[in-house]
DNA sequence: TTGCGTGCAAAGGTTTTGCATGGCA
DNA sequence: TGCCATGCAAAACCTTTGCACGCAA
């Protein structure tokens, strides 16, 4: 029998680093940037370990993966337990990062369309609409 | 003054990435697909040669580049004039993790909806919709 | 002939993996 | 003590670039 442990030993590297993505309130970061900030701090953590702890916090849903275009590297982004984000849609920027929530009835519709159509059940925290957002929009 | 030609020669490589591309009738292919397409009707061309065609022709709108995320590499897709200009939705199955491309007027409603409600100008090409297929949903 | 096209090789960059060592429980 | 975590080094990948040679016009 194949037992999936939990095995989430407490370490000073894990810890750090969710304190960190925490402390950037919404902010998102590179895997280089992490390592880099922990190399200034001197706290020094390996950048395999950085990426471990971000797969594993990706995992979790305690943080959010992103591969924007234009970086070559993905960005990493913590996610707020404060706020539920069962019952929304996420729009990311892809400009200026920004990340919103949609709170919309709408969402009923988009579910019920890939559902009925497309037999397709969607998952709502994984997904992430890209776009450019209203301000970035008017700029360009 | 910086005179840029439109130096597009006629070659055999070019034709062939061409006529391949339109031969898939809108399916998605990476440069190694595509590569090793060649490679078994031994008709061998470089990947350099098939990264700087691909590029020059997404340059030109012929075919689009996608980013997907969970790929490592980029897919590539020739847009037919006729039809095919209107891009379509990319549902990505979590668990078999099989991308399903599919062309919906429902794809309409959502950029309608996103853009007068929210200000959200969506890009269809990098927004990917997590979830569970069809096939998966029924051995769950 | 001119100069772009080609493709090998190598570089550049991100992410993953192997493995010996370190550290939590 | 028993595992998991760590991190160095190396591998695995994708993509780009340098350069000599080929080929279209």
């Amino acid at each position: 029998m194949v037992r999936k442990r939990p095995a989430n030993y407490h370490t000073r590297q894990g810890q750090r680093i969710l304190d960190y993505m925490k402390s950037l309130e919404g902010g998102h970061v590179t895997v280089n940037q992490i390592v880099r900030h922990f190399e200034d701090t001197e706290d020094v953590i390996g950048q395999t370990t950085v990426y471990r702890h971000l797969e594993k916090l990706a995992a979790q849903g305690k943080i959010r993966k992103y591969v924007l275009h234009e970086d070559k590297s993905a960005c990493y982004q913590y996610i707020d337990n404060g706020t539920n984000c069962r019952g929304h849609f996420h729009l990311k920027c892809e400009i200026c990062g920004s990340l919103i929530h949609m709170d919309c009835d709408f969402l009923d519709e988009i579910e019920g369309h890939l559902l009925s159509k497309h037999n397709f059940q969607i998952n709502m925290l994984k997904t992430v609409f890209y776009g450019t957002c209203k301000k970035c929009a008017a700029v360009l």
